[in-house]
DNA sequence: GCCTTTCGTCGTACGGCGTACTGAGTTAGC
DNA sequence: GCTAACTCAGTACGCCGTACGACGAAAGGC
């Protein structure tokens, strides 16, 4: 009943088998030129650069070498981004586990965030779903380990890891489009606010967004700490996990 | 200091006056074929077929008409994008005004899961920032509205209102990419979990995620109720706002 | 009624993409 | 040395967005 090949697609299974357990080199024909890692670290390298740069071709390119030669490493250009991200998830540290649950918590959600801005082609590309990958798991295992300390019941376990996770990837996400936008459009964060006002200017009416206005000159979107919004959710989200593990215990 | 042609690139101020201020027919030439609302309509229609479907050509094909007419109604393909997804905010309801500010924040986030479920096309394809459309700000300045009513300073409100909306976003884009990953590798939700077992009986070792196997065996993962993962998470927020709230009034 | 100007329409084409196919060259085992 | 297995990569096909230009239709000036 847990037989190997009734997993899913065959390259469903052929994708579980490069991450967990990649092929040895071939004991016939030519030696390879070049390693899966290389080929992902080049893909990297690519998508550094520029998130929509990446293409078989570009990576090609960087490795110098033919196209098609990176076929022989990786079935397609979504399979060696799935490798991408589980590599970049394998970068990320562990907290110490004698820390408070919370602490430990916190310690992911940074690692998190500071993976998203290392990496911010782990977000514009999101249309690929996160890969069952050995280092993403690792990551999940331990987060949960750390949200079991809680003494939550298991539902709410999941239920909070997930909404941290999910928390830090959204605020990633608000960050990381808006930096992005600046660099195409070239308005520096100075000018963001001067721009805002000319469009306001433009097409903002006083009556269609009465409590914007507000809201604006009573410095709502003043960002004096540009990490200040996620923390603020975070700790809110903490802070209600917390809320329900004393109610549990006490 | 506010001269429009002053905000930003040319091309964000051309987007800015599409989606704001759309041109009148012309008044010399062939009377047009079409009009900016059946070409973004079509748009849709064809991305809800399938979210990577869209194309200008395929679009082209929807309307019966030559792929480069397109390109007298909107200047590219991501203009027309920002026109869908403005269009699509522009469909969301609004709570009335006389709830008590949580049962309207509420009303927002359902909307937002609702049009989110009802148009995937909006997550999977996010790579684009979200326009400055009239709709959007439209909900956003309820939203801001109906948060003002707790009484929060001004950067707490906005804050609150983006973690709201936040938070259902992520929600939702994990819901879509899990069906998604379902309806293309065929396999239903019931064999989901079967398939998983598959994976776990190969690679799973209890050593390696045994936080994993409790929260699996206590079952964490089993989804009863599908929504409340999202619930969950929208209580939790809210109720942290509320919090935040009475400390301030009292 | 005619001419000119101003437009919409759309065929063609260019450069980019992922990748299937094919063949040439290289190595290990017999 | 021969053969089977394998890597490497050139070519090609069908997609994509869109620049360009030819063509025809409508409106204003006379």
């Amino acid at each position: 009943m847990t037989e190997p090949d009734q997993w899913g697609t065959p390259e469903g299974q052929a994708m579980i088998e490069l991450l967990w357990d990649p092929p040895p080199p071939p004991r016939r024909g030519p030696r390879q030129r070049l390693t899966l890692g290389q080929v992902v670290d080049a893909g990297m390298a690519v998508a550094a650069r520029s998130v929509d740069e990446l293409s078989m071709r570009k990576v090609a390119q960087e490795l110098g070498v033919g196209t098609m030669s990176l076929y022989t490493y990786v079935p397609g250009r979504d399979e060696l981004f799935e490798l991408m991200v589980d590599r970049a998830w394998g970068m990320r540290k562990f907290p110490e586990r004698d820390l408070p649950w919370r602490a430990q918590a916190e310690f992911h959600a940074h690692e998190a965030w500071r993976m998203y801005r290392e990496h911010p082609w782990l977000i514009s590309s999101n249309l690929w779903r996160m890969p069952l990958g050995p280092h993403v798991l690792d990551v999940q295992e331990d987060l949960y380990r750390a949200v079991l300390l809680t003494g939550l019941d298991a539902v709410t376990v999941v239920r909070s890891a997930g909404l941290v996770e999910s928390h830090v990837f959204g605020a990633a996400r608000a960050k990381i489009t808006d930096t992005s936008v600046a660099a195409r459009t070239g308005v520096t964060q100075d000018d963001y606010y001067a721009a805002r006002a000319g469009f306001w200017g433009t097409y903002f009416s006083e009556e269609r967004f009465p409590s914007m206005l507000t809201l604006w000159n009573a410095g709502g979107f003043d960002a004096e700490n540009p990490d200040g919004d996620w923390e603020f959710g975070l700790a809110l989200i903490l802070d209600g996990i917390e809320r329900l593990a004393d109610g549990v215990r006490g």
